[in-house]
RNA sequence: GGUGUCGUGGUGUAGUUGGUUAUCACGUCAGUCUAACACACUGAAGGUCUCCGGUUCGAACCCGGGCGACGCCA
């Protein structure tokens, strides 16, 4: 799909590095990375409370996260007061929970149910098994071994280097943003129990307390090496089965790419860092700030000097895209009733930032314009001088466009047209500068229609 | 609950240092048909800029509150 996207869309852009993921190459700085940040001590293993998908049995970040309101049902569980006639209704929207109860918590200044504590109380359906009633304490709930990246630190330069202004965020208001997320970052959940990915760099003995004997290496190889080193010869040891958060190889994205972490790699040394990173406000966190973090860290640099967040293509009424509301627009439904060129001019007519409400109209007016340039070269072109008239093509080729002199001479309407143009080049060229590019698109929407294509 | 964005002619929209007959498109009205063309061109009408209050000589734009739409966090 993305394939025939980008077949459809044909990029005029500078050709693009055609780099999976999961290449050989994303995977030596990937665990360069992983060993870097674990020699720093920013890496360890920790049992934390993480969000757990039963379904893709595997450990997700408070960011991938999404919300939603859905209906369910109230339960009511009676439990017995052990040795009493006495019962304890609770009520919950999980009932099958209570198989892992360890306790009933009662509010102590509720006469209904103050009596009771100190008491047990008889959990139903489990052959009589006895829990305590206690007063309003928090139950723990479960945890999950997992890795973690220490963030503090590595939010810490990413904030200095916006303060310093190294880093420029546009618009300005998600700056605000980007800051107040890196005050509060929490640590980073690096480990994942999927199938596909990155596998994590680390090697356990088997037999040996996974927590503390582990091995961070390379390769298989060299972590057999080491673990002889310290475990002796007549050993055994396996690589942990999990693989890495998608987002820690995007993060390394603007330096791997380009040959890191050999730093002497000529596109290294060439392209990094760029200028500007363009992407959608919706990852900034996800993939802008991280990005941030890993390439101040390991390249002692911001990876970019701008970053340039675009708003979100949602539906006239500024809806997110959703089957379930049905509102989804396939872009390729659009080309092909608006042409490439009308949806890509009407996309570059957004605000920086501001989600844009793809509407039919926006794509129709612009359907037009398309035309207009269509039927304006045609026009230019069945007017041009005969091929064999070489004259007239070596006048048309002397006349220096950019010179006064040269414009003054020209014919009246030639003249006039010409100086719109340099009054466009002049706006176009400030619009660029500031980065305001919907200024753009309509400043030169209106000269080529206004002043050019009229009359 | 907290918080962000948005609210501008009939419809969809631009407005980016506070000072414009408030931009463009579609629609509406009038005229023209002159070598390209959603046929096109020429011209016109139409906006209390969400509501209230404030700052200012001056507010669509800045500040506060209300109402509504959408999003994010929890």
């Amino acid at each position: 799909m993305v394939e025939l996207l980008q077949i459809r869309l044909r990029d005029s852009a500078l050709p693009v590095i055609g780099l999976e993921s999961i290449s050989p190459l994303m995977n030596k700085a990937v665990i360069e990375a992983f060993i870097k940040l674990h020699e720093k001590g920013l890496i360890y293993q920790g049992s934390y409370l993480v969000n757990w998908s039963p379904n893709l049995q595997t450990a997700v970040s408070d960011l991938e996260v999404e919300y939603s309101e859905e209906p369910g049902a109230l339960y009511h569980i009676k439990y017995r007061v052990a040795g009493q006639s006495d019962f304890l209704t609770v009520a919950t929207t999980r009932p099958e929970t209570l198989f892992g109860d360890v306790a009933i918590a009662v509010n102590p200044k509720d006469d209904r149910y103050s009596k009771f504590i100190g008491k047990m109380a008889v959990v139903p359906m489990t052959y009589g098994r006895h829990v305590p009633i206690i007063a309003d304490r928090i139950i723990e709930p479960l945890v999950s071994k997992q890795w973690f990246v220490t963030m503090e630190p590595l939010a810490e330069k990413a904030l200095r280097a916006v303060e310093k202004g190294e880093l420029t965020i546009m618009p300005e208001r998600f700056e605000k943003i980007y800051n107040h997320w890196l005050s509060n970052i929490k640590d980073w959940c690096i480990s994942r129990q999927l199938w596909w990915g990155h596998h994590i760099p680390v090697w356990y003995v088997l037999g040996k307390n996974c927590e503390e004997d582990y091995i961070v290496a390379k390769n298989a190889d060299e972590a057999l090496e080491r673990a002889r080193e310290k475990y002796g010869k007549n050993i055994e040891i396996y690589q942990d089965p999990d693989v890495l958060d998608t987002w820690f190889s995007s993060a390394l994205w603007p330096f791997s790419t380009l040959g890191w972490p050999d730093v002497s790699a000529e596109d290294f040394r060439k392209f990094y860092p760029t200028t500007m990173l363009e992407t959608g406000h919706d990852i900034l966190f996800f993939w802008v700030a991280r990005m941030i973090m890993m390439g101040i860290e390991f390249t002692g640099t911001v990876p970019f000097s701008y970053v340039y967040l675009h708003g979100l293509i949602r539906d006239s009424q500024g809806r997110k895209m959703s089957k379930t509301l049905g509102n989804v627009i396939d872009p390729l439904d659009t080309i092909k009733e608006f042409g490439t060129d009308a949806l890509r001019f009407t996309i570059s007519l957004g605000t920086a930032g501001q989600d844009l409400n793809l509407s039919t109209e926006r794509l129709t007016a612009n359907k037009a314009f398309t035309n207009k340039l269509w039927n304006a070269g045609k026009f230019v072109l069945q007017n041009l001088p005969s091929q064999t008239d070489v004259s007239a093509w070596e006048a048309i080729m002397d006349c220096k466009f950019d010179k006064e002199e040269s414009v003054s001479r020209l014919p009246l309407p030639e003249c006039w047209v010409v100086s719109k143009l340099h009054v466009l080049i002049d706006m176009v060229t400030t619009s660029y500068d500031k980065f305001f590019f919907g200024d753009v698109g309509r400043e030169t929407y209106d000269f080529f229609w206004s002043d050019f294509a009229d009359w």
